[in-house]
DNA sequence: TCGTCGCTCCGCACACTGTACGGCGACCGC
DNA sequence: GCGGTCGCCGTACAGTGTGCGGAGCGACGA
């Protein structure tokens, strides 16, 4: 399958509209791929689906969007649109925007665990308007902080992959947990009693998984995001800004 | 679709081999399934286009593999096992094996880019044998330079969570690059130019673009690991250790 | 007012996917 | 030698993304 690497990409064609009131918009449909993931995760959407919760067939999408990974690269954008990074009154403090950027966008991604299985498709590459209008917001908090643009880039980079990484593992959980509709409690006590067996040959292994029996998972995963950020944090401070 | 939750995971339930000389084997598979998504990518990866490079129908695999996410998971796993930490000679050196598990991790996953994507779907919470020792020893390095096992897990959380999502950028460039057959550099070019048109409106990006324009792109993505990682280490010595 | 054009929407078709099922042939222990 | 078992495969089914040609409709020039 030929892809034609020519074309030009989604942001910059523009959207046709001619009629008066189209039955369809590509907005109305990026909105509904959204809840369809959402509800159903990512194995529910097809061209097919999407377009009979939309009261049309399904080669209708094709006129507003050109390919299903357009639409994947649409949505992804609408999704970032989500982030924004609340003014701060201190320009000087970069840990505040930096703390607010990855605290957000690791909600976002649990809130849509789908993301990452599309992230890991696609990468970070898309470069839609809203991430673009994001950066350009936070590389503007970090200038004013001092640091330079490669250096705000650098700290970008490492703060989303940071978040994505970790997320990915939290994103899979929640996904296996909305599949089976189980109790996350319940699920937790079912994984622990299959990897005692596993871990038996593992003496460290299996003294930490010891440890965690009668944690809240949720808390768990909240304090190890956080502690880890931290770090992140305390590293930045004292190799990126000067 | 409905999953069987219940099912033994791949690793507890015995391959069954009776036969002398059987044709295919699990091992013989999962080979060749790297070679394939090496070769081809992700998408590439089907089971009747997998049947045939190993001479026999499609279905004949279930016979090793109860489906295709197990395939992926066996595979997974098999990758894994490439990354080994080297025994180093000072045992309060905790930097040295957490800087080559993220070094090595990052070139296993640059080297099988379409790792990223799986994982995306599955998590990192497959928990192969593989994997398993692997963390086993890291533990153990850590434990002996004196961190307690949580500080250690917390640490290889990090590590990997900023490695995996590090990459996840570089392992797609790497896939539209492979796909499209096209140099690195040429490929650099065209894509600067269809950049620097989306990103007129945006200042900071605009002039961080511009600050790219000549550069080695591999150099590049190098430097941004290694300085990242750098960042890393310097905050879990300052949080973790003690 | 009447073609005619362009755009939106749709039904059909094609190649392809994962995998359930039943059969076939060859090897095993007896 | 023989029955049973196991590895392999052909067929089939539901479902996928999407190319193509046609139908209906709004707008617009003659």
């Amino acid at each position: 399958m030929p892809v034609d690497n020519q074309r030009a990409s989604v942001w910059s064609r523009p959207e046709k509209r001619r009629r008066e009131h189209p039955a369809l918009s590509r907005e109305q449909i990026v909105a509904e791929a959204i809840r369809l993931l959402d509800e159903q995760g990512l194995d529910a959407l097809s061209m097919r689906n999407l377009g009979t919760r939309l009261g049309a067939g399904a080669t209708s999408l094709y006129t507003h969007v050109a390919n299903k990974d357009e639409l994947l690269e649409l949505v992804v954008d609408e999704v970032y649109g989500e982030i924004t990074v609340a003014p701060s009154e201190d320009p000087a403090d970069w840990t505040g925007p930096a703390r607010q950027l990855a605290v957000d966008l690791r909600a976002t991604i649990l809130r849509h665990p789908w993301l990452v299985a599309v992230l890991g498709h696609a990468g970070l590459q898309h470069l839609g308007p809203n991430l673009m209008s994001l950066v350009e917001d936070i590389l503007t908090r970090f200038e004013r902080a001092g640091f330079t643009l490669r250096a705000g880039n650098q700290a970008i980079s490492m703060l989303s992959a940071y978040v994505v990484g970790i997320t990915t593992t939290e994103a899979a959980w929640l996904t296996m947990l909305a599949r089976g509709g189980h109790d996350e409690v319940e699920l937790v006590q079912q994984f622990l009693l299959a990897g005692r067996e596993a871990v038996r040959p593992y003496p460290r292994l299996r003294e930490l998984h010891e440890s965690y029996d009668q944690l809240a998972p949720a808390d768990t995963r909240e304090d190890s995001f956080t502690v880890g950020l931290d770090c992140l944090l305390d590293g930045m401070a004292t190799r990126l800004k000067t």
